[in-house]
DNA sequence: TTTAGGG
DNA sequence: CCCTAAA
């Protein structure tokens, strides 16, 4: 049976900048080894008081009530896990990792699922209650049409059903684009809603949730009303007749819109249910007039999100309509981009090197104030507190946001930065840190830290180890480790095979000392050894017996043949060794003794014989360097060489 | 894939 | 030890 793992990406961040921000984000399901991973988005927004933060973070705080307050701040992506009792759970490394895989993944990897199902939980985390959302979905791909609907007859949506004229749009793929759920409609009649210059339909649809009002029960409509409720609720005009899709798909173009801690409504046992009063979720007009007052020059935060979504989504979307904005578009991007993931024509979403490289991209290009805007950018969501990063406009003084904008396909994509480099482990408990908004210092400080864990040697092989020796680590977590040493050779009990041979073989008997060599991931995903890994005299005379016995640049038969049992020797190594013995024998082998002498070496010099036979051998294989060969072929005695080269003749 | 050579 | 051209 697969352990559930349900994974919730958090998405902090204001109402204003809810709607590109929550465009981004998918909801998925995949199944990654054994383990079946859900993938969702929540979004909540956080205290004003506390979203005044310099530098690039941003505390996650409580939610509700902070709706009400305009904040111009930016998005932190956060993910988090919900255990078995509903708390959310920092998530660890490895399943951030296997997250941003996922995302990474998402539109070539068959087995990831769009969600279809959904329910609602509440989570108690830190004392902050959170309404989540959490999707659940089958094993079979994209069942949507035959997955199981939630009892909709419950369902007490404050909307109304209006119909648009809308021209048609013949594929269902496109239905929620553009999520229309105006739950608040009261005080946001005049709400234009996005539309994706994509759209078949023209850019002028605006829903009419306005007329919106008392219950939907959706399965008392007919197939057409349901039609006509999906074009109302998503701006699209839909030819599917499959009633049970239809309630569903509108149903989760409601809940997604409503179920965020933003609105107030949440989803509780398939019933939208008022959560809060409505004015929580009124116009937000900062955009607009930071917008317009402040026009480009505006070097606030801000004002460059705004801007920034203004430009994509409304110019996209919007036909001249004013611009105001509200946590909902937020919420309902997500049904956005979960539609987008699904299309193929469409806006896609971006992967996640395409993130990372534009990140750089906008990194160097917005901050060329910094020192190292690459390590910067690189460093920047080290930290799996929180992530953010500043967006193209920001000035000098002005507040890093989290998300970049992007126009994929025309329609405003908000991006999340995403580290390119591997975390360590997670701390514990970040609510804390999120609340107590840590310095900038701070925060760099431990950014680079980091860092420097996820390349660190010894921490990879602290890891290393414990995955050898202990299964302390929590189950599933071990999962990508394991993978991702799969291919390293000194894994997987390699340790102990040759712990177990290495007396009888007499070779590589120093295995027990390379603790220090682990392989690290390359920049392009190979596998490199990190550390030397000093050779032994007994890899050396073995080198030499091979040499001799096989050939010189036979590397390939000494490294089968003598080095068998030596799996991180590989012929490249042997040749290179070898390149040095020959030139450390013919450097030392006019002064043998000089080099045992007392020289001050820091690692242990080749025994003169063995330089010996390498020449030797060098000399009757015609490797001899023309160089040495000129001084040294006639007569095999003496002839100087210079001393600051002998470092070659040390192991 | 292996080899040779430069970095 | 890494990378890569060349075989």
């Amino acid at each position: 049976m697969q352990q559930l793992v349900r994974l919730l990406v958090l998405i902090l961040m204001l109402k204003s900048l809810a709607g590109p921000c929550l465009r981004s984000c998918g909801i998925q399901s995949v199944v990654y080894k054994s383990y079946e991973i859900r993938v969702a988005c929540y979004a909540y927004a956080m205290e004003a008081s506390e979203a005044k933060i310099e530098g690039s973070v941003v505390p996650v705080t409580n939610t509700i009530g902070a709706l009400e307050k305009e904040i111009a701040d930016p998005i932190v992506y956060q993910l988090v896990r919900v255990d078995g009792n509903g708390r959310l759970v920092p998530a660890t490394e490895d399943e951030i990792m296997v997250v941003e895989d996922l995302l990474e993944d998402d539109e070539c990897e068959p087995k990831l699922v769009p969600d279809t199902r959904q329910i609602s939980e509440s989570c108690k985390s830190e004392g902050c209650l959170m309404e989540i959302n959490s999707f659940q979905i089958p094993e079979e791909k994209s069942n949507v049409l035959v997955d199981p609907v939630p009892d909709l007859g419950k369902m007490d949506a404050p909307e109304k059903v209006p119909v648009h004229g809308l021209a048609p749009f013949s594929e269902l793929s496109d239905i929620d684009q553009s999520v229309r759920t105006e739950v608040c409609s009261h005080s946001q009649d005049a709400l234009n809603e996005d539309m994706p210059s994509t759209s078949a339909a023209g850019s002028s649809w605006k829903p009419d949730f306005s007329k919106l009002e008392g219950k939907i029960c959706l399965d008392s409509l007919t197939v057409k009303e349901l039609q006509e409720t999906f074009k109302a609720t998503f701006g699209r005009e839909t030819s599917v007749k499959d009633k049970q899709w239809l309630k569903r798909r509108i149903t989760m173009g409601l809940t997604n819109s409503c179920d965020f801690s933003c609105t107030s409504f949440i989803i509780r046992d398939n019933v939208v249910v008022k959560k809060g009063e409505e004015r929580i979720c009124h116009p937000v007009k900062s955009r607009i007039s930071a917008d317009s007052e402040d026009g480009v020059a505006n070097s606030d935060s801000r004002g460059s999100l705004g801007d920034h979504d203004n430009r994509i989504n409304d110019d996209a979307d919007l036909s001249g309509a004013d611009v105001s904005s509200s946590a909902f578009e937020g919420c309902n991007a997500t049904k956005d981009l979960y539609t987008e993931q699904r299309t193929t024509k469409r806006a896609r979403k971006p992967t996640k090197r395409y993130i990372e490289e534009l990140s750089e991209i906008e990194s160097r290009e917005s901050s060329e104030k910094l020192a190292s805007p690459d390590k910067i950018s690189r460093y920047r969501f080290a930290c799996p507190e929180t992530h953010m990063r500043p967006t193209k406009n920001v000035r000098s003084n002005a507040r890093p946001l989290v998300t970049r904008q992007d126009s994929l396909g025309g329609s405003g994509v908000q991006i999340p930065f995403v580290s390119r480099i591997r975390r360590s482990r997670p701390r514990e408990n970040f609510m804390p840190l999120l609340k107590l908004q840590p310095s900038g210092m701070d925060m760099s400080t431990r950014q680079v830290r980091s860092a420097v864990d996820a390349s660190g040697p010894q921490e990879a092989d602290k890891r290393n180890n414990d995955l050898i020796k202990t299964s302390s680590s929590p189950g599933w977590t071990q999962q990508p480790l394991t993978a991702a040493c799969e291919k390293d050779e000194h894994f997987s009990g390699m340790k102990i095979v040759e712990l177990e041979n290495d007396v009888e073989l007499n070779e590589c008997s120093e295995d027990n000392s390379d603790d220090n060599v682990v392989t690290v991931p390359t920049q392009k995903g190979g596998m490199r050894r990190k550390h030397h890994r000093p050779w032994t005299i007994n890899e050396v005379v073995k080198l030499v017996e091979g040499v001799a016995r096989y050939g010189a640049g036979r590397w390939s038969e000494i490294k089968r043949l003598a080095f068998a049992s030596c799996p991180y020797r590989t012929s490249v190594d042997l040749k290179d060794k070898w390149r040095n013995l020959l030139k450390a024998s013919f450097v030392q082998l006019p002064s043998e003794k000089g080099i045992l002498n007392s020289r001050k070496q820091a690692s242990v010099p080749i025994p003169a014989p063995i330089l010996s036979r390498v020449r030797e051998l060098a000399d009757m294989q015609g490797q001899i360097p023309p160089v040495l060969s000129i001084g040294k072929s006639s007569g095999h005695s003496s002839s100087d060489r210079s001393v600051h080269e002998a470092r070659s003749g040390f192991l």
